[in-house]
DNA sequence: CCATTTTTTTAGATAAGTCTAAATTTAATG
DNA sequence: CATTAAATTTAGACTTATCTAAAAAAATGG
């Protein structure tokens, strides 16, 4: 068994890891997970012993098999929580992380399928992020930045980069949720702020390059 | 903010005094919380730091106003998850200990508030166990041990003394649930084991004293 | 009411996870 | 490529919750 600890730094390496099976630096780590590099370094040796990690000092980390299995299942069950708690206890979207990073934790195999088979076997999470699946595995939708989306382009919104709260209030107050399909109308060329229209609403929005590059669509 | 082992604490002190304000020994709580007295006692001078208990060497212990409405949360929480698990999550009533052992110790007031409304404000638990309201009041019914009950009366099971799951499958498999009513044919005077019929169905079951003096009943 | 048993507390250690400060390794730069 | 800067690890210490063994207090019972 690992404790909430250990499968914190588990979640935290894999996103750090990203796509590739790139190494992830101890300083990344700790920037994270919020504590001092050299509470890091040790908890690497600890990973390490547990065969999560691929550990070599001063080289960087990447996670085993089943390192990775673990940090799966913690963010399937993180996303199941939110699903959960946006749908059925009526949470807002931007209110469900820091709820979900204790739920997650909670351990019983059998709750989880309960939940899942109780939430109607979802594939996203409120926030449009897939939900891993028993074994592992989720859809990955190809999905593309708006900022990197060209005038006159319709597309509809799928996910978030940033999932801090003051975005996704900001996002739901500009008319921005998921599943929004919108045109991008007119890109301004100094700064990249782009003019956006919502489709079946006539309502057009001014956002910042800044916002535009945290906002993923799919065409 | 405690952390899950002095809330366990709390707990099982609160549990221990039972209704009246008795101290509490130190080997009690040991027993209860599965640990040696010289961590109890450890741990009680922390409790008594934060004036969460009233607290006097080789004198025993009771809780303060503040420990009991944190012990009081902590039971609402229990239950009310349970009852989430067993209603929602078609969890069955001997399964659901253990895992709201580990729910009662997520920490968000809105969390508990939403479930409450979600199951639809109860007022009891799947094991006929009262739940606390916000402010730690619930109802006390009046309640016989069934072993108490003389022949002939006509009593409802509504709740048990021991919480273990297998003397919880054993009165599902006798068909003895929470609600039923059922009838006092005979007791044998030797054992104190008794026959009993439940109503609407001709069934007879016989009992031990040892079963009987483990299920609560109302008249 | 004194001796023995039981209960409780103290003392000293251990493991997990954290920290700061210092040492070491790697990377960057002129 | 030698020196400085940055990243990483080691060393030593602290906190929480636990333990065992020994000491102290309370309860029991002839």
């Amino acid at each position: 068994m690992n404790s909430f600890t250990e499968e914190n730094y588990l979640k935290a390496i894999y996103k750090l890891m990203g796509q590739g099976d790139g190494k992830v630096s101890t300083n990344e780590i700790a920037d994270a997970v919020n504590t001092a590099p050299a509470s890091v370094t040790d908890m690497l040796k600890k990973l390490s012993d547990k065969k999560m990690i691929h550990y070599a000092k001063y080289k960087g980390v990447s996670l085993t098999v089943s390192g990775k299995k673990v940090a799966l299942n913690i963010i399937r069950k993180h996303r199941l929580w939110e699903l959960f708690l946006v749908t059925k206890l009526r949470f807002k979207w931007d209110e469900v992380h820091d709820l979900a990073e204790q739920l997650e934790h909670i351990q019983s195999e059998k709750l989880v399928q309960r939940l899942y088979q109780f939430l109607g076997k979802p594939k996203f999470d409120p926030h449009g992020d897939p939900i891993p699946d028993e074994k592992g595995n989720f859809f990955s939708q190809k999905t593309f930045l708006l900022s990197e989306i060209k005038d006159l382009h319709v597309v509809t919104i799928t996910g978030v980069v940033d999932h801090h709260p003051s975005f996704l209030q900001y996002l739901v107050k500009s008319g921005l949720s998921l599943g929004k399909k919108i045109k991008v109308r007119e890109t301004t060329d100094y700064d990249k702020s782009m003019n956006i229209s919502i489709s079946n609403s006539k309502v057009s929005v001014h956002i910042s390059y800044d916002v535009a590059k945290n906002i993923l669509v799919t065409l």
